[in-house]
DNA sequence: TTCCTTCCTGCGACAGTTCGCAAGAGGGCG
DNA sequence: CGCCCTCTTGCGAACTGTCGCAGGAAGGAA
């Protein structure tokens, strides 16, 4: 689990500022596992930090955007539905969106990494596949689709 | 290539009608190669289709939706930028944009495969990776970057 | 060809997200 | 500790993308 001095870390080594907002955020986030949505996360910092209780919303998004560029947040964008955020620290992880059901599942993926590898050796391009979002058809929906024809 | 009989094709074989909104968008983008803003293919629109030079914002996106759901357009949402379509036809093909130069090449992709197979043997569950767009260094810039330190 | 059902389009309004600007905070340096 | 430069924030406006509704078009059936 990354501490606040990782975050902290994390931040400074991606060339920004520490400062609150960017700090409020990041507590929210860690502090609520899963992935939420702008709203729900000025509802959770106007709870526990009321001196930032008046944080704008470009700035939660602004927030967002340096934590992501940190490599600490990843965004979720699911079909239409509004982006939600969630908290990865140092470790990546893949959505998996089932478009039936909407139901969202979080995986490891082997082959990010072969992607990773692939991009550099074939293309010479660097990259870190931190955060996948695949969207299809979930193991039970497929069941229930195949039975109802 | 793909003829406009198979564009039509594809649009009945999704379940959807022809209709002149979404040939005129098929058309547009086929005749431009690359991925394009919707400010921009309606401008394609208005100069290459006068009939339909005033068709609304929202028939453009839905045209598009259309077209995306039945394989012949990916949509290509790179960061913070507003959204960019481009023609596939039936070819499947993934982006690399480099984060320094803003560079977007065109790839295939084998480990895309790799990621579906993975996705279906553990998770059960069924997808098909049309698109991706992974940011990251390409060659010429992660050369750069070493000179300059 | 004509009718009829269903799907699609245009329009307007709305929600989510980004941007520009001026004031304020971070943090290196003396 | 205090100064100064630069990066950030807050605010509000603008923009992108989506939705609901009513009229119109696609295409199968007679």
């Amino acid at each position: 689990m990354a501490t606040l001095t990782d975050t902290d870390r994390a931040i400074r080594e991606s060339g920004l500022r520490r400062t609150v907002p960017r700090a409020v955020v990041a507590g929210a986030l860690r502090a609520h596992a899963g992935h939420h949505t702008v709203g729900a996360l000025q509802g959770f910092i106007a709870r526990a930090y009321p001196e930032a209780a008046g944080m704008a919303r470009s700035s939660v998004y602004r927030a967002l955007e340096a934590l992501e560029g940190a490599g600490l947040v990843v965004a979720v964008r699911a079909g239409q539905e509004e982006t939600r955020f969630e908290w990865i620290g140092d470790r990546g992880h893949h959505h998996l969106i089932c478009e039936d059901c909407g139901h969202v599942s979080e995986v490891e993926l082997a082959a990010a990494a072969t992607l990773e590898r692939e991009a550099k050796r074939d293309h010479g391009f660097s990259t870190r596949v931190r955060h996948l979002a695949l969207r299809g058809t979930c193991g039970p929906c497929a069941g229930e689709r195949r039975r109802a024809g």
